[in-house]
DNA sequence: ACTTCGTCGTGAAACGATTCACATACTTCG
DNA sequence: CGAAGTATGTGAATCGTTTCACGACGAAGT
């Protein structure tokens, strides 16, 4: 059905040898040749076969981006940065979402293994990485994305969350607020844990201070609304003055249903809101969030980066780890009041 | 390096092709052998090629998702429900972005072709459909997403825009509105320019009201945001009040120019908006805006189903073109004032 | 005139899985 | 007991590319 080197060949008149050459480097074939090949492969619409490349290769062309959660504009950037940087090498992204269910999360990654990507950049659900070992050891590389400082072994790019969390709670602190809540979950993801020991070390330093924790099943608006609700009787009972939310989406969640129950809770009068991430969403929130901001496309540039050093590292040599350092967005929702 | 079938049969002690019978058909070999086989492939760590299967096939276990915009969360719940769908066949979904660019359209499409996608589902860039009857020639199965209802020689899945557009309108003549603004671009994207019909349509019904167009070069927040700062001075001058954007991430955007800017214009007392898509930060602006819903998973589940069709469809038969009918949701942004 | 190059091209082997026509060994049936 | 069937396995051929050892041929050097 499909057109093949061969048939080329015979229609140029030349070898399949030479086909081969004209696709990968024309400089060794006579200007000649190439033309008339060249020809026969427009005038029977021939278009190469991947698979039969990468057979030979042993390797695809493709490295995979494996994401807790795609409808998460971090990561759509991250995504984005990662991809410019391999366009430029020839690679291509391929983009996967683990929903941050670890049973997605080993499916992508048995795809992929499969697939004989040439590297895998992945934010791993789970602190599981007896899978990713595994999978280095079959030769393909692997880089930690948004996670993994902690993690000799694995090459990573991050952004310090503890600091990220630290920087949130102490700009509500410096702001006069003292019974802080926070916001997020499951723990299991290393982020959301990492940002609330943050979180925790900066309220410990100050004696009078405490912080909740609020628990959510995953990071979405819907959960943040649900919390909200959850949060709005209890903030003039307990007092609670500021919340640190895991990310914005959660943030904006919480935000909406503070200021839009039946019993509206003032933002930031009765209590502060610092969010995480700074989507450009935050800022376009009823009350805009103030945020952290990491370095998103340049999260991804770098985790290809470290793609192509693992690649080509020495035994000796020790995986690097890229950590990026959080920066406050300050907004109206945690000042004044 | 990497280990393959032939190995894992002499560990076994059978031959290859019995250990593919292992892989596929484990019902036509006595179990006790099935038990040998995988405890080789455990023992090894046999990880099949999946470009080898693939080369022997002539397709690939994956199917293409090529789409405008990631960054917009209207595509990654098309995205879901694509996958969830693909999934139950077996499928992979390949998520790809062309930044509604025709090059980097152009590009995904030649890796598509090359890799053998067992089908592609696109939202094309352009009007410009021969690449895809090239494709589809070449015995790929396309099928156009949000798009193409017009296109009798592709199947489609979409909505009926110029419906959408012309509900957006009324709904702001039915609130009394009569000097109206229509914010969106480009216009050589489909989506874009049956909106902007409906809505022209609906405003000439009217005898009184007018329609006038403030094009946008992409439909972003910051592209929105623009069009507002542009819109503030003109709207006390000229008298507009109502405006329909072509997309909600646009609504955000012009919406937050409005209110904040030097010389806030109040939504929706001075000027009613209406948004497109209800993506759900549209709930949650500063005023909640008013917008056009689609059956967003729907639309991507359809979507392999017409692939799937398709890929069977006889050479008579037509291919088939779903369209579904979009649906209004009040919010404040258009209400009262 | 003879070697030595360089240029251009050839065609078979290899990559790893699947398939299929063909064995082999047991049952079962008449 | 022989024929026919069933269950289980075999291994060579195949998919489409790339690579590589090897010609062929004319130009240049001695």
């Amino acid at each position: 059905m499909s057109v093949s080197v061969r048939e080329v060949a015979a229609r140029a008149g030349v070898s399949v040898g030479t086909v081969s050459n004209v696709l990968n480097r024309p400089d060794q074939v006579k200007a000649e040749t190439v033309e008339r090949v060249r020809a026969a492969i427009d005038e029977l619409g021939y278009v190469p076969n991947a698979a039969a490349r990468q057979l030979r290769a042993g390797r695809s062309q493709s490295l995979a981006l494996l994401v807790l959660d795609v409808g998460n504009p971090f990561f759509t950037d991250v995504a984005r940065g990662a991809e410019a940087r391999a366009s430029q090498e020839g690679l291509t992204v391929l983009l996967a979402n683990s929903d941050e269910s670890p049973e997605r999360e080993a499916n992508h990654l048995d795809v992929f293994e499969r697939q004989r990507v040439s590297g895998i950049l992945v934010s791993p659900v789970e602190g599981d990485y007896t899978r990713l070992e595994e999978i280095r050891k079959h030769g393909i590389p692997v880089v930690l994305v948004d996670r993994g400082a902690d993690q000799p072994r694995f090459a990573s790019v991050s952004v310090d969350d503890a600091a990220g969390g630290a920087l949130a709670a102490r700009h509500l602190l410096e702001q006069g607020r003292r019974r802080l809540a926070f916001v997020g979950g499951p723990l299991r993801i290393g982020q959301v844990a990492d940002r609330f020991a943050g979180a925790s070390a900066a309220v410990a330093e100050h004696g009078s201070a405490t912080l909740q924790l609020f628990g959510t099943d995953e990071m979405s608006l819907d959960e943040g609304r649900r919390v909200g609700e959850a949060l709005r009787p209890l903030i003039r009972e307990t007092g609670i003055d500021g919340i640190v939310a895991a990310n914005d989406l959660l943030a904006i969640g919480v935000e909406r249903a503070l200021l839009f129950g039946p019993d509206p809770i003032r933002v930031p009068d009765e209590v502060a809101l610092v969010g995480y991430d700074d989507i450009s969403f935050a800022a376009s929130a009823v009350v805009p969030i103030t945020s952290i901001r990491q370095p998103r496309e340049l999260i991804g540039a770098t985790a290809v980066e470290l793609l192509l050093e693992e690649a080509s590292r020495a035994k000796g040599d020790r995986p690097r780890h890229v950590v990026y350092a959080p920066e406050l967005v300050v907004r109206e929702s945690s000042v004044g009041g």
